[in-house]
DNA sequence: ATACAAGCTCCTGCATACAGAATCCCAAAC
DNA sequence: GTTTGGGATTCTGTATGCAGGAGCTTGTAT
């Protein structure tokens, strides 16, 4: 059988799950869902033991939560939960706009019809979120509809960023990320009709309103919390 | 001693740097400068005898170079160089041509004088290893350019994110990176004229073309190679 | 009472040890 | 000659052990 293999028939089976992963994916989480407090001291043993293995592959999950920005890591002293600023979590939005905004561009010149039809499936499924005011399903469908125009645009390192950019960005902002709904799902809507009909500059521009909104919500919440 | 300490002051002495970085960095080293070839098998045990470590710090080593995209770590298999593909190389330029668009238009708002007198600094310094045709010095002055260009901006989590998409796209292209380095210096004038004026748009426009134009060269590249 | 110092405890960073999986090699069968 | 099976080898993944350093506590001096 020296033959080659289909696409289909070469992807490999099934491997063995590396431990880290599986620690850094939970750490990421209790991070994420804020059990992790930020600037909180995260020692080895104790992570070991609560997640039922050897310190080991603790660590290399927080090498790599490192790296992802979500731990900060002093020198003989360990790892700590990052703490956010204010000053970053504005970088971030500015960072993902224009990857955004980027991302609706490709979309726009590469878009085929099973995709546009792909997308209005997306788009109804956010609405029917909205209408039942299902906020979890809300924000999957957000996801999910940003994830595939992504990928339609077909640039997999773009993709990497804005995954990791918009994991931050939902830590940072949980609890005001689905407050303007309702609007937010009448710009997809319009941006959906840019992709369809191939403008790029249409499409990247709503976009980039549409993300930039963001900051401005954030500016009010703010505002409002202050004077409360 | 309770009182507050000045900025200066509070800038932590020096500590011991951790063995899994300066390997990390070594490793990355032989990654670029292609001693270690792409798709090579980097075996642990190796690495840490020549390194004269244990395997330990290689292996968190290489975790970070993991998620940086040097490496590809296949379960049960261990570390391999990554095998960079034309497709990834495209869509890494893209990438950068946003990343650097941005950094460009915030200089632009950012930037004074003495920001301005800087980059008219680096900008000679460039033509000084241009005339002299030196080759290193050309491309360390193009790098701190546009390093310095990002930190006017003042966008922290850009500058990372430019300087990872940096390192790779100069790992790809290493060999024609400063062949068009003539053209090249020249629109950086301009960009800094732009930036000088505070002018975000034209700022803008000027880096994207800039930065657009190492694509176009490469296609040119090829086909050359390809005719030869 | 406050500042300071010595001792202790805890934790990290690195090294080593061990088990399981994957690959490779070689011999035997078709 | 090609293929197949088994065994040895090699390497990863995980666990454990140990030395050094950081921070805390307690006791002491001012």
């Amino acid at each position: 059988m020296r033959q080659g293999l289909t696409a289909a028939s070469a992807r490999r089976v099934a491997r063995p799950t590396p431990l880290r992963q599986a620690v850094s994916d939970a750490l990421a989480e209790l991070i994420i869902s804020g059990t992790l407090e930020p600037g909180q001291h995260l020692v080895e043993a104790d992570l070991a033991e609560q997640l039922g293995v050897s310190r080991q592959p603790v660590r290399e999950a927080l090498q790599r939560l490192h790296t992802d920005g979500w731990v900060d890591l002093r020198p003989a002293q360990g790892a700590f939960v990052h703490v956010p600023t204010q000053e970053e979590a504005t970088q971030l939005l500015g960072v993902r706009t224009v990857l955004e905004t980027y991302s609706a561009q490709l979309a726009a010149q590469h878009a085929k019809p099973e995709h546009i039809e792909r997308l209005w499936q997306l788009q109804q499924e956010g609405m029917d979120a909205l209408a039942e005011s299902a906020t979890h399903r809300l924000v999957a469908a957000n996801t999910a509809l940003h994830t595939y125009i992504t990928s339609v645009g077909g640039n997999d390192v773009l993709a990497e960023l804005i995954t990791q950019v918009g994991r931050k960005v939902r830590w940072y902002y949980t609890p005001i990320a689905n407050s303007r709904s309702k609007g937010s799902w009448n710009e997809h809507a319009r941006l959906i009709e840019a992709i369809a009909k191939g403008d790029p500059e249409r499409a990247g521009e709503i976009m980039r309103k549409h993300t930039e909104r963001t900051r401005t919500y954030r500016k009010a919440i703010e505002a409002e919390a202050a004077s409360a």
